[in-house]
DNA sequence: TTGTATGCGTTATCAT
DNA sequence: ATGATAACGCATACAA
């Protein structure tokens, strides 16, 4: 297909290309309602659609948003197999689109930053999801590009957040749990990182822990990695040795269901000898056997907010760097944990 | 940060911008090794990153890739929740970007199509997953662009495709079933559409009986949507009225766990009283419980191997339209087919 | 082997 | 209000 260019337009329509860009883009007071019409009607005609490369290249303005989700450990695939990310991903996509921008979705390689990508995109702006380390950060602050962290407590004036209250999800999670007359309680959990989202969770944990009155055991928490697979370790372990614990809060839906899946190997009932909470409602959360009982946070609703705050962010609409953003949690009472009162 | 631009490192290194081009693109012949040095030490010096947008400009190659999943069903959103998609995609970008490419991911709002995205951003190719109404597949043939089909059986020519052997898969997922001793063996699956996907599956499915000398029977197939809740709507139905089926065939895993879950509110267990079997191997499929037996189709492979056929159509490495390629499939046993004899 | 000049499609500046 | 025209950054045909 030959490109039809400004150009034809502009002949076709009778008037000069910049007439025709004009109308493109809104100027008002600068082209009369005759011209429009010709212009609108020529473009009509000859289906003229803009090119966009060029167009970048003239203004600086590409229309491109950049999403960065974490890949998995051995740097060969996205981490979008986590439906944390991908439902995440679809609400973004979708306000984005609605906007009349696209998504170039990637992974950063290590080594090469992500700084390469945004100058060779001319990317408007960035959404990123997940923790990197801090020269990934510095790197970004370089390139002055309106850029959105995902659950990051990391508090640059640079930056947007979209979070959530971490803290408050681990005490609502705990709380459940201890409403249901469970005392002896396990965290099983990833990595417990200094300024964490995961380390918010483990203090909501212990602040319920201790409203409660209930003695905080280190030993009950079980800390590793985010995965099915540690979460089904942990479950084999809490059921052979750990015959006190009753109740079991799961920093993610994942890992609750690995949990779960211990749990049953091992030849314990879910919610019949232990209960389960998980974190996160991911639509998986709903159709596990029994359905999990989880914490809230409205993922995509959260993505389409990120996407509207990097918008807001790119035309100058927003305040310079707000306070971060956080949407509300709830709990979602389902199957997985069982009272004992 | 001010763009360092191909000038700055022609300056920079004494040589003409052409110069610099050529070993930005690796002319061979064209340069002498004298200047490759020369320039490259610039490059570094100057931390110059190319601008695509004028790549694309000058040379109509954008080094970006369209990559379409379906929407949900009220257009608002990618059906990227669906982790068929999510790991597929994954797949296709860890390809990509290792070849130095870029991917675009979104829906298609109907209305408008494909090709306004294309040719807006010059797409050197695009994937496409899912099933759309023959527009679209015609307005695609008009701008000429390598294109991977994901499991279509729409031949044409223009079109590359990468499926699988559905009709195997079918079979291949019943006669377990009839091998461990089923005879009433249920098919719950989504709208069975010429020349579809699910079409074929169905076909397997007769194939097996038929092959096992046992009777087709129509009531036996619930045919709707491809959705977990329709699964446990079907589930349901079945536990209450149909005694005789002692074995569900769903076409997707998402659907075999909402039969799973239908049967089990009825009051059912599986494998004990109805065994499931499923169909993808999403990597949700072994985390259910009991865990799912399902057919293995290898999905981010898959992705990746869409995307390598892709890169390959686009420097013409590749013949013109080959068959389809077809990934084998393979049974996973595990949890959910129990044993009749 | 190297450099000059032109074009790619668009926007923006400046006259008119 | 409208129209020439110069950027924007890069690739390439052509000249040297």
């Amino acid at each position: 297909m030959k490109r039809v260019t400004i150009r034809d337009v502009s002949e076709r329509a009778g008037v000069s290309t910049a007439a025709v860009s004009y109308v493109l883009n809104g100027r008002e007071g600068k082209v009369s309602p005759d011209t429009i019409k010709k212009v609108q009607q020529a473009i009509k005609e000859l289906n003229y659609i803009p090119d966009f490369s060029a167009r970048s290249l003239a203004n600086n303005k590409s229309k491109l948003i950049g999403v960065v989700i974490p890949q998995t450990e051995d740097q060969s695939q996205l981490l979008l197999q986590n439906p944390f990310y991908s439902e995440f991903v679809c609400g973004i996509e979708a306000k984005l689109r609605q906007a009349g921008y696209h998504m170039i979705l990637s992974g950063v390689d290590k080594g090469d930053g992500y700084l390469d990508t945004s100058m060779q995109r001319n990317l408007d702006g960035a959404i990123i999801l997940g923790i990197y380390q801090e020269s990934f950060y510095e790197e970004l602050k370089k390139v002055e590009l309106p850029i959105v962290l995902i659950d990051s407590y990391i508090h640059d004036r640079s930056f947007n957040v979209i979070g959530i209250d971490d803290e408050e999800g681990g005490y609502l999670a705990t709380r459940h749990l201890i409403e249901n007359g469970h005392t002896g309680i396990a965290l099983v959990t990833g990595m417990i990182r200094k300024d964490g989202v995961i380390e918010k969770r483990f203090l909501g944990y212990k602040r319920a822990l201790k409203e409660a009155g209930l003695f905080y055991n280190a030993d009950h928490v079980f800390e590793s990695s985010v995965t099915f697979e540690y979460g089904e370790e942990a479950g084999g372990l809490i059921a052979r040795q750990f015959p006190d614990i009753t109740a079991v809060f799961a920093t993610s839906d994942m890992v609750a269901l690995g949990v779960m899946r211990g749990l049953n190997e091992a030849g314990r009932s879910v919610p019949g000898d232990v209960s389960v909470i998980g974190f996160d409602d991911l639509s998986i959360a709903r159709m596990s056997n029994p359905p999990l009982t989880t914490v809230n946070q409205r993922i995509a609703e959260r993505g389409s907010m990120a996407a509207q705050c990097l918008l807001e962010a790119i035309d100058g609409t927003a305040e310079a760097s707000p306070a971060p953003i956080l949407t509300p949690l709830s709990l979602v009472v389902r199957g997985t944990v069982r009272s004992l009162r």
